[in-house]
DNA sequence: TAATCATGTTAAGCTAGATTAATCTCCTTT
DNA sequence: AAAGGAGATTAATCTAGCTTAACATGATTA
């Protein structure tokens, strides 16, 4: 698929930027991240790096594929992701986007260790930091604080995944892609309108009936 | 509404079994169901205790009004209940069933302190074991088995509600009934039909019509 | 006994949003 | 320069599921 392809002028600049990224792949977008919610010795520092993985990916890469295991809980230094499913029929339905410090998994399959319900691919040349499932489990233990942020964390996850459950039920289409232009505005910048249609269950080119509409 | 009206039959039932009810109201459903994902050694148990509130509520009433602020976390000891939002036009839209061993609170509304986005109302008499956000944070910090357990309990929550918003998008409305049979056949037997075609996210007329075409 | 209320069913007509297909605009590639 | 691909728009037609409304049933109440 052309996803994969770029142009020759792009690729150099891929390269180049991929170069740039391998300078500096550290955990400090990640310690950044979490001193907004808790305080880290340094120790405890040392032993989050030491857990932690940084991994690059170009535009179009796959972290993870439906009916794989998912190996990782991926925190987003920097670049862009999506989530989606894939029905029988082929069609896919975008979950969520993942931006700069957004932790992005398939979270039923790490845990389980069953195969995934969806893939997780890059929109745009990203940097990860990954925590296997065992590395986590020692991180819980070994820094009780990391437990307690990701239970908030999951906490937050989990009650914006009913708002958007009661979003689908009581919002028209043209109501929940405000909603979404009013909640996630960097995202709507940078991802093709079909993906955000797909984000919102319905077709792009209602969407774009639904844009046209707006701009009258 | 006739929800909480009943008739002089059943409300002595209702008054007699609410009598009985009184007699156990321990923490016992709750330990019991702990001891399935963890082991509590007898000062957990006290501890427990003494941070949560039984309660009992009659058919019909409300544990939780949208717009108030969620007070508990509420496992439920026996009954059935249903947590729902209602939408401008009144439209009652059914978010989740709860039964006996599930927990049920608005989590952003208890977290954050904000008015809650909908209702929890109890389907029969039911039999609650209340923790304020004030002491669930106590029990955290003093049985961190707690806060582990909560951890889990919160991912699995957030698994499931995504893989609803998965159905929603990909599955029908048959499909999704078929389905919810499939994951909640006690729940099924518990509550009205009308109800469950809340939950999906369809109209009663339409669920009936499935149900017909099924009968076939 | 008659009335009321909760629940469920059936059927006619209606709309939000899907499908299909053609067209347009940028980019990128050759 | 031409061809191709990704993304977006528009318009015609179609359909899953909604709305409305009438009716059935069984339980409750008066």
């Amino acid at each position: 698929m052309a996803i994969y392809r770029t142009s020759g002028v792009l690729n150099d600049f891929l390269y180049l930027s991929g170069l740039l990224q391998l300078a500096f792949m550290s955990c400090q977008p990640l310690f950044d991240y979490m001193s907004r919610h808790i305080e880290l010795t340094n120790e405890e520092r040392l032993k989050i790096e030491s857990l932690a993985k940084v991994r690059n990916y170009l535009k179009g890469q796959y972290v993870l594929q439906q009916g794989d295991v998912c190996k990782y809980e991926n925190f987003v230094a920097f670049g862009c992701l999506k989530a989606f499913h894939a029905d029988e029929s082929a069609q896919e339905h975008i979950i969520m986007f993942a931006i700069e410090d957004w932790w992005v998994s398939d979270l039923g399959s790490l845990l389980n260790q069953t195969p995934s319900d969806f893939n997780i691919q890059c929109l745009e040349n990203s940097q990860l930091i990954q925590f296997s499932s065992q590395n986590l489990e020692t991180l819980y233990h070994e820094v009780p604080k990391i437990e307690r942020l990701f239970r908030i964390l999951t906490q937050k996850a989990f009650v914006a995944s009913w708002q958007r459950i009661i979003r689908g039920f009581s919002l028209s289409a043209k109501e929940r892609y405000l909603k979404f232009r009013e909640l996630y505005p960097q995202i709507e910048q940078r991802v093709p309108q079909y993906m955000i249609a797909s984000y919102l269950g319905i077709t792009k080119e209602f969407l774009s009936k639904i844009r046209s509409q707006l701009a009258e």
